[in-house]
DNA sequence: TGAACATGTGAAGCCCCATTAGAATCCGTC
DNA sequence: GACGGATTCTAATGGGGCTTCACATGTTCA
């Protein structure tokens, strides 16, 4: 079940510190280590030995970088939502202007997708844990959450308002099932039963006829 | 995100010990904790103290029931999965002889539902821990998930030959979104935003949109 | 009643792991 | 080519949690 590391984005926030130095991307390495045994292990079994070992370092450097371990947990859940959003912000703002509700939709189901599957770590991450956080963590990422949510919720807003959305389906029911649909992909996609691109064509298949009124 | 305990069902196997002595039932009591605790905290971080506290006992007393803390880790995991399986069996076995295959899918999302909604900690257990699990407890796990699997691929070879699976939609890919339509549902479903009812009859109107061809 | 067996307890052992302390090493700069 | 900050290490500290042990309490049945 190990998975890919990689973080290529990861919304370089920090506290005002130059990002390319080497500092900088010990400090990456140490959140894309620790996003990799957090989705692995659950908040409660990731040590930070294993951290340091992935990080290719020693466990106590890491707190040169991060005042505690829950400190790195949240920073990792909370990259693994906002990185989410703003992918998904940026996707839909570049569609197309005559793009309809349900095509903004689509859109979101593979953007959605493709970020989870392929820089997985921080999301899958995020996705496993959520439930299991302490609740001092809980806040900052709950709070995230909402705001990703809120995007999706505008999505299905306007498709129920054009009729894009069947009549019997309730609009959060319907969001919620689609949001499964392919939150649960990271769960079992294996990148050597099928491709990204076939998975992702066939949630979009499958959300679309799922959501639109016989036509 | 405390959840109901009940354990109705609980496929009480054991080994040939009498089910209604006073010592079964302490022993599924612990069983009932562990379910609860482990769906709330995740594999790592089920403490034995916190099971003892919900099952109004003291720590050490596990042990006269369990050999360890693993083992009474893995027969939780294993009854959640086990008991759905077989609750799945019997839905289908007493499934009008006449109906299609997709109402015996929908079916299956009914009864799955049903179960993961009504039953809960054990299945959310199962569910929510099943990438967390040490090698050791995994195979039993794995090898039991693998059965109930079968269940559903046989519904959507059914469904695939008789024409009533789009063409467009790869069986083995849409077994899985619709999985994690079901599965997913543990995550977010509360009593008070929408009854069980309602629930189940959107799930179905929506797996039957997504998977049906347009007639 | 009392003897065997079934259940449950409190205290202690021991390992693991986050965290701290203090020193070593690296690295750019004068 | 050595000073100073940045970065990382090794070695301790301390608490928490599974597990064991030896004993208490309860229960059943002759």
């Amino acid at each position: 079940m190990a998975k890919k590391s990689g973080s290529p984005t990861v919304a370089a926030e920090s506290e005002g510190k130059p990002l390319d130095k080497k500092s900088a991307r010990t400090r990456v390495r140490i959140l894309d280590a620790a996003a990799q045994v957090l989705s692995a292990k659950g908040y409660a079994g990731m040590r930070l030995s294993d951290v340091a070992e992935v990080a290719e370092l020693q466990a106590p450097a890491i707190y040169y970088y991060f005042p505690s371990r829950d400190d790195l947990i949240e920073e990792v859940m909370w990259v693994g939502l906002a990185d989410m959003r703003e992918f998904l912000t940026k996707a839909l703002e570049v569609a197309p202007a005559d793009a309809g509700a349900m095509e903004r939709i689509l859109i979101a189901v593979e953007t959605h997708l493709r970020h989870e599957l392929e820089i997985s770590d921080y999301t899958t991450a995020a996705i496993r844990n959520a439930g299991q956080l302490p609740d001092n963590i809980r806040d900052r990422h709950d709070a995230e959450e909402k705001k990703y949510g809120a995007l999706w919720r505008d999505l299905f807003k306007a498709a129920a308002e054009t009729g894009e959305l069947r009549e019997d389906l309730d609009p959060y029911l319907a969001q919620m099932l689609v949001m499964g649909t392919i939150n649960w992909t990271a769960e079992w996609w294996q990148p050597n039963r099928a491709t990204i691109d076939r998975v992702v064509a066939n949630a979009q298949s499958y959300v679309r006829a799922a959501l639109s009124p016989a036509s």
